[in-house]
DNA sequence: CTCTCCTACTCAAACGTTTCAGTTGACAGT
DNA sequence: ACTGTCAACTGAAACGTTTGAGTAGGAGAG
C-alpha cells in the first residue's frame, strides 16, 4: 500500500523519482546539479520538484554525512542585561541575511550560565545539530576556544585575533576606535580623561583600556580613572562617582556602552556638572539610548549588521571549504551629537 | 575494518552495543528507559553510555520520524528597529529556560520582509527542521494563521486568543492592564488622556486602544488622541506633537512602547510643559530606558521571561501531545516611578 | 562483426535511531 | 513431561538522502 502519489504534504525523493518515472539516484543527481542525467531528464525532474514543492529533509542529509546545514550562537549573559544591548539583535539579523540565502539556519541559545554555555557546544557538536558557531564575547585565556579546538567544532572567533590562540577570527579594530577617540577629545583641549570600561574579563574591554592608556599617553595627556563596570546602570552610575570625585576629576569620560554613559549623564547632574560644558561624554556602541539622552550622546558606532554578516561569510567558508582566513570589519567610527564640547581652562 | 571502539568522538549506539555485548535494539531500549531490558543490563549500558559521552543523534531521530527536538521563532522587523526592543531577547531567554532542559533547541530567524517568514515556516517544515513555532507581533486577519493551519505546522499563538482563530494561544490581559492604568490617571484626577499606541495591524494595539476607550467611557474621561506609531522615535515624536497641539490638550498620555514614551517627554519639554507637573506620562512595557529617563519613567511591566516560558511549556506540550490549552499570563503591574502626577485643575 | 568507450541511468549500501516481529530460555501450572 | 506465559533479548526494516559500483544500450574505431 503505497500513499498516493498526488497526496502528501513533505514530499520525498522517491515520489519525484515514480513521477518521473527514473530511479531515485537519479532525481538526487538531478536535483544537485551533478553530471549523470540527460538535460531533458534534469529538467523534467526539476519542473517536478518545483511542483509538488520539494525540500530536501535536512534530517536525512545531517544524517549522510553532509552537514546539518545549520550554525550556532550561544549568548551568555544575563536575560534582564540582554534586554539593553542592542548588539546582538543587529548581529544575528546581519549573520541571518548571510545564511538564510546558502541554506543555512541559525540555532540559538541564551543562558547565564557559562558551563551551560560549554554544555552545549559538545551536546551540539556530538547531536549534529550545528556544523559551526560563532564565538562571541572574547575572552581572556578563554576556555571555550581549548574546547571547541578538542571536540572539532568549526568556529568563528568575535574578537581580536591576538587573543584567539590561532582560530578564524572576524574582529573590528577597537584599537583604531579607541584611538580616534582620545584624538578627538584632544583636539577638542581635553587633557584630563577617564575610560568608564566594561568587565575585565573580556578582550574588547582589554584591547580598548590599552589603546586609550597608550594614547593618552602618547599625547601628553593624563588618563585620571580607569574603572571596570558590568555594563548596567548601576555599576556605571558607582564607577562614575568614583571617577568624578577625585581631586582632579576629567573634562571627558569615554564610556564602554550606552547605559553607562547614560548613568554617567545622571552621576554628572547630580553633581552640579552640565554635560557637555562641564563634562564631554563618549558613548561606545550607538544605540537609540544615546539618541534620546538629554543631551544626545556622541558615540562610537559600528556597523553591527555588516559585523554580522562578516562573521557569517566567514563561518559559512569554513564550515564549507575547511578554512578560512580572519577577516577585519570596518572600524567604529565617531558619530558627534551634544555631549561632546570644548574644554574649559 | 571497524571503528576502534576506544576511539571516535561522537560514538553511536552501536558502538556502546559492542562494548555491552548487546544488540542495538537492547541499547536503545535501556537508554530510552522503556522496558525489554533487565535491570542490570540497563544500568551496565547507562554506564557506557555515559562514559563514552553518548548524545542521540538529532538528524536520526528526527529522520525515523521522532521529531527534530527543535522550535523555531522567526521575528520579523525591521534589525534598525529590534536594537530597542528589549522584548525579543528576554523572550526568547525566557523560551530557552523551558525548552533546555527538555532537550530542545531554539531555531531563529530575523528578518524584515514578510514572505520570507511565510516561506521559511514552509521550509522548516517541509525540511523537519522544527517540530513547532512560536507566532509572535499577531496581527488582525493574520494570513500567517491560515499558511500554518494548510501546512499543520503546531504554533503557539502569542497573543489574544480572540483573534487567534482558534489557535492555541499563550497572552497576557492587556485589556485589563489598560483599565488599570486608566484607573489610576483617574484617581490622580485626570479628564483629558491621549494614547499614542502601536502599529493599528498589531492585534495587541487593537485590543490596548479598545479597552482604554472603554474605560474613558465608563469613567467620563476623555479620549482626545489615539494616534498609531511604528515605536520609532520619530514617528512618537510626530504622534506626540499633534496630541499636544490640540486646543484642549491631554493631561495624561499612555504610550505603547518605552521609545515613543522618551520621545513624548522631549516634545513635551520643547513645548514648555514640565513632566509630570504639566503632563503625566507613561509607558508600556518596562525598560532601561524608562529607568535612565530624566524623569525616570512610571511604566507598565510584564515578566516577559516568565511569558516566554509559558509560551515554550504550551508549545512543548502541543509538540510532544498533540493537544495543549491556551493559557492566560499574569497581566501588567504598573510601576511607578516620576513621571505621574495628580492632574492640574 | 567485435571490441572499447561513453552516456545515462539503476541498485544498494550507508548514515543512527526506533520499533515491530521473532527467538530464546526459564519457570509455573497441570 | 507438556504446554503456555513471560522476561529479555536479537534481527531487520524503515525514515530520506547521497554515492560508489554496476549495467544496458548505442556510437565509433578497427
Amino acid at each position: 500500500m503505497t500513499a498516493p502519489v498526488g497526496g502528501g504534504l513533505r514530499p520525498t525523493i522517491a515520489e519525484i523519482a515514480t513521477r518521473a518515472g527514473v530511479s531515485s539516484g537519479a532525481v538526487s543527481y538531478a536535483l544537485n546539479g551533478r553530471p549523470g542525467v540527460s538535460d531533458a531528464t534534469r529538467a523534467r525532474i526539476l519542473l517536478i520538484a518545483k511542483e509538488v514543492g520539494w525540500v530536501p529533509s535536512s534530517a536525512a542529509r545531517a544524517l549522510r554525512g553532509g552537514g546539518a546545514a545549520t550554525v550556532g550562537l550561544v549568548i551568555t549573559r544575563e536575560p534582564s542585561d540582554l534586554g539593553v544591548e542592542p548588539f546582538f539583535m543587529s548581529f544575528v539579523a546581519g549573520i541571518e541575511q548571510v545564511i538564510s540565502d546558502r541554506g543555512f539556519a541559525l540555532m540559538l541559545q541564551v543562558t547565564p550560565r557559562k558551563e551551560q554555555e560549554l554544555a552545549t557546544y559538545r551536546t551540539w557538536w556530538s547531536a549534529r545539530r550545528v556544523d559551526g558557531i560563532f564565538l562571541t564575547d572574547l575572552k581572556v585565556d578563554d576556555e571555550r576556544l581549548d574546547l571547541l579546538a578538542s571536540i572539532g567544532l568549526p568556529a568563528v572567533v568575535v574578537g581580536d585575533p591576538s587573543y584567539a590562540e590561532g582560530a578564524t577570527t572576524v574582529w573590528s579594530d577597537d584599537a583604531q576606535a579607541a584611538r580616534a577617540a582620545v584624538t578627538r577629545l584632544h583636539e577638542l583641549g581635553h587633557l584630563r580623561i577617564a575610560h568608564v570600561a566594561g568587565p575585565a574579563s573580556f578582550v574588547h574591554t582589554r584591547v580598548r583600556s590599552e589603546a586609550i592608556r597608550r594614547e593618552c599617553n602618547r599625547r601628553g595627556m593624563q588618563l585620571v580613572g580607569e574603572v571596570n563596570t558590568d555594563y548596567t546602570l548601576a555599576s556605571g552610575t558607582q564607577a562614575c562617582e568614583v571617577v568624578l570625585s577625585q581631586p582632579e576629576p576629567p573634562t571627558a569620560i569615554v564610556f564602554d556602552n550606552d547605559v553607562t554613559a547614560l548613568a554617567g549623564v545622571r552621576v554628572a547632574r547630580a553633581a552640579g556638572l552640565r554635560v557637555p560644558e562641564d563634562l564631554s561624554i563618549l558613548a561606545w556602541d550607538d544605540s537609540p539610548l544615546c539618541e534620546v539622552s538629554e543631551p544626545p550622546l556622541s558615540a562610537l558606532r559600528r556597523d553591527v549588521l555588516a559585523y554580522g554578516a562578516s562573521a557569517a561569510t566567514v563561518l559559512l567558508d569554513l564550515v564549507q571549504h575547511g578554512t578560512a582566513s580572519s577577516v577585519r570589519t570596518e572600524g567604529a567610527t565617531l558619530v558627534e551629537r551634544r555631549s561632546l564640547a570644548r574644554a574649559r581652562h
